[in-house]
DNA sequence: CGCGCCTTTGAAGGAGCTCAATTTAGGTGG
DNA sequence: CCACCTAAATTGAGCTCCTTCAAAGGCGCG
């Protein structure tokens, strides 16, 4: 029974001592602009690490909601479902990224969390969080900073899904992997798709098949090289053109 | 000059005593849940009322970003351009909804906020709101919750954008608004659209012409009553059933 | 009362979808 | 270590829904 053995394995991993203060995320993360003393207290909270497999749920819709998470290392997909299958991807998070807020409104969770390969993340939990930011005025602003951010890229992705055509979703989908891998000390031009075609289209609002269609037209074009999941940048000027050209 | 007039006009008006307890939106405001203690501690920040004509920005992108808004009365739509003039309204806000959230992120508006009628709006200074949230409990964690069911609101967008055909888009907008008005006591089956075809067509990622079909392939089938801005639902049923039908 | 903006409606065109077949990659068990 | 198997990706052909372009009608505001 290999579910079971995960599982097991799983738990016996499931609360490993860690700490903000040595984490290389935490500029990115709740810790940004906290002096070492702050950053103790911060420490407190964050006491838990989980480890997750590749394909497991870090939350469902109608999950209690009780704390928000923090990817350690791993990547992660976010969707809500509709009842006759339809999927809509409404994020991709990497490290130092927070996922879970979308269930402070109701105490459930409203989308699902899933690694989309093997994750290392945080647990924080909220009521406690939300004592310390009472105490530490630039948690506090950092967190609604944080938020509100979430909201603005939010609005972004109207933007890509309202008024852009394909090539330009796609290509505006690529240049912010690269900007978030870059700004992550990877390279820009270079890098693995965790997600599959079908997952990008449903973020993009697009079929897997005009996906595939238009990295084979970027290729054909001169502006990447794409094999599978691999992606090699050739052309970022050429991408970012592409975004702003009507018709 | 009338536009200088207009100014005069509002600045003479722009500081008018008023306060959340005697507004009778608060259940769906800031102030929701707030003892009359503590409700009295935050009518001392809200102390300003600006009244503002249809038409005008409350703020613009790019505006310094101090204070979020509370609308007491009117209609606001909230709108994201690209340089070559394509722009995607990304919602439209009534009486008790708040404005404002996105600038919290980089200390400037990333988004424009329009009236769309003649509008009456509290300004909230967000530092003092800050501090005060740092006392009171509930303010803190209701607003949390409200920023939060922002981000739960744009992901219903999301799916609406990149899942829905066009009619099932225009039924969930117009469910979405008749739910609104009636929480707030109007009628649940007839209302003024505040925005034009083209703006409801920029929200719902369709052009002008399509919404306008899409209205009268409604009336053709008995689901609405439309005249221009006016709209009567005949069949809310019937608009649901549009909803979760796929192709 | 006239002008401009908004809305409606028609006809033709195209971007992306659907359906289908083939190739490739990655994981599994012998 | 190889052969198998399944999931993912690629590519083609035809179709559909929405867009584009165009013209006419209606409403509201000065």
């Amino acid at each position: 029974m290999p579910l079971q053995n995960a599982q097991r394995k799983v738990s016996s991993l499931a609360l490993v001592k860690t700490a903000c203060s040595n984490c290389n995320l935490r500029e990115f993360c709740l810790p940004y602009g906290l002096d070492p003393e702050e950053l103790e207290r911060l420490d407190s909270l964050v006491s838990n690490r989980r480890r997750m497999k590749r394909g497991e749920h870090l939350y469902r819709v109608g999950d209690p909601f009780d704390a928000i998470f923090a990817i350690r290392s791993g990547f992660f997909k976010t969707d809500v479902l509709i009842e006759d299958g339809r999927e809509q991807v409404t994020g991709f998070q990497m490290g130092g990224e927070l996922l879970g807020l979308d269930g402070i409104c109701t105490e459930q969770h409203t989308c699902n969390a899933i690694a989309l390969e093997d994750s290392d993340i945080c647990a924080i939990p909220f009521s406690q969080m939300e004592s310390l930011s009472r105490e530490i005025h630039s948690l506090q602003h950092h967190f609604h900073k944080v938020m509100s951010r979430e909201i603005v890229r939010d609005h972004g992705v109207m933007m890509l899904l309202g008024t852009m055509r394909a090539e330009e979703r796609l290509a505006a989908f690529l240049l912010n992997l690269s900007q978030r891998f870059t700004a992550r000390g990877y390279s820009h031009a270079e890098f693995f798709l965790r997600m599959t075609r079908e997952e990008i289209g449903s973020y993009l609002g697009l079929k897997l098949e005009t996906v595939s269609r238009t990295f084979s037209r970027f290729q054909e074009e001169g502006h990447i090289a794409v094999q599978q999941k691999h992606i090699r940048i050739l052309n970022v000027n050429g991408l970012k053109a592409l975004m702003n050209h009507r018709s």
